[in-house]
DNA sequence: TTGCTAGCTGACCGATCGGTCAGTATACTC
DNA sequence: GAGTATACTGACCGATCGGTCAGCTAGCAA
């Protein structure tokens, strides 16, 4: 069995050299001379195999995409307490973030970008495959009684999904904070944010309080307009 | 009183149209002549105010971050409930990120890069700043009782941050999403997120099962092994 | 008027960019 | 053997890159 870090086929070399250069430096600042050179091939065959360097961006883009997704099933716990499952979901997601960390910086890239001609829809369609998973997931937790119905699950998918890729994306430098303890400990920081999300923060004490009736967040359907814009 | 808009003087053009385009399209992707042409000066002119496009970017990002930051003191507001001073948090800093929206992508554009020869510590500066301040309001909250003790205020810092930085840089993504109803109002983002973060997500009857003695996150030392790799 | 300085510009530089093209090597079909 | 398609390369292209330079202008002091 290859291993996937070394394509034989040049193709493959190409493809694995500019997933690197694209993922570390950004699309601009990498030229096709570099990689070639990356990949040992000559500048003319990236052109031999694809038609143009934007082409070539989309085809590690897809590639990348289509890689990582798929363990996005083993994400996700059947069995096991709200807390445990979420405690799963967290570590699992952080995990692959930094397993394909080349691809999660390729889309993260994207997400900072505005012109629609790029990859910004796949990096759309990836995130929006990956969110509405969770929210699903999350309503099943609502309507079994677990999680509780005046919140709203897109919300805490939002905060689950940002804590991680923000957590992700200033790693190196979090690691520089006195204050964070956990930034090279993934299982104290899974553990720690998901008892935050699954507790609150506030005393016990001080929580019945603030039973707030927010329940225009699971609105009566009819005043609900579609945001589809 | 001069809009800060509309610089007369040259300089300022300059600096204006470069932060514009840095953080719109980044670094590599523009040239002098594009900033040149943007600000209304010949390309010679920039070479004139700015030693070099390096040194031109790096200007515009500590002008950004001295323009932006100052406000970071009316984001924290001393009086009112736990509740309310997260909420009030929250809501300024996501307003801020708005606010100075060009700065803030340049900033977020530094975290994905690795290389340390731009202006990366600037970003851990102004981010590590605005980071220790909210810590200490935090352990502040966790000393007079407000908060548990057993959350680490930097994980509850780092979540709060984090959720508004995803929420900032993926609202184009996250509007197209079905699922997500506050991408374009503010104040229910800020309302929902703090209601969560205050009160936790489990139903209240199963939350005093799970009061873990989650110390041992701040474990022996004897187990725990180095995860550099 | 002269001299000096700062702000600014058009023209230009070598280097590098994305991309092309003629041509070579290999392998397979007939 | 010839014919052909594919993989691949060195040499080259025009365009654009960041940056330089001589020179123009206006203001100001002597």
């Amino acid at each position: 069995m290859p291993s996937p870090q070394a394509p034989t086929c040049s193709a493959g070399r190409i493809l694995a050299a500019a997933q690197q250069l694209f993922a570390e430096l950004g699309y601009d600042a990498v030229s096709t001379s570099a990689i070639a050179e990356q990949a040992g091939v000559s500048k003319a065959n990236i052109f031999h195999h694809f038609s143009s360097k934007k082409a070539l961006y989309l085809a590690v883009l897809t590639a990348g995409c289509k890689k990582s997704t798929p363990l996005l099933d083993d994400m996700i716990q059947e069995s096991g307490s709200l807390s445990e499952r979420l405690c799963h979901f967290i570590r699992a997601h952080i995990d692959n973030l930094h397993k394909y960390d080349e691809v999660s910086r390729l889309l993260l890239r994207e997400l900072l970008e505005n012109e629609p001609q790029r990859g910004q829809e796949i990096a759309e369609q990836v995130l929006g495959e990956n969110f509405s998973r969770l929210v699903g997931i999350l309503r099943d937790s609502q309507r079994c009684g677990e999680l509780r119905r005046n919140v709203d699950p897109a919300m805490v998918a939002m905060l689950l999904v940002g804590a991680n890729v923000f957590f992700f994306q200033s790693r190196e430098v979090l690691r520089h904070f006195p204050d964070i303890r956990f930034a090279d400990d993934l299982a104290a920081y899974s553990r720690r944010l998901t008892e935050i999300l699954v507790n609150g923060v506030a005393m016990p004490a001080l929580k019945l309080k603030t039973n707030t009736p927010d329940t225009h967040s699971t609105n009566k359907g009819a005043t609900r307009k579609k945001v589809g814009v």
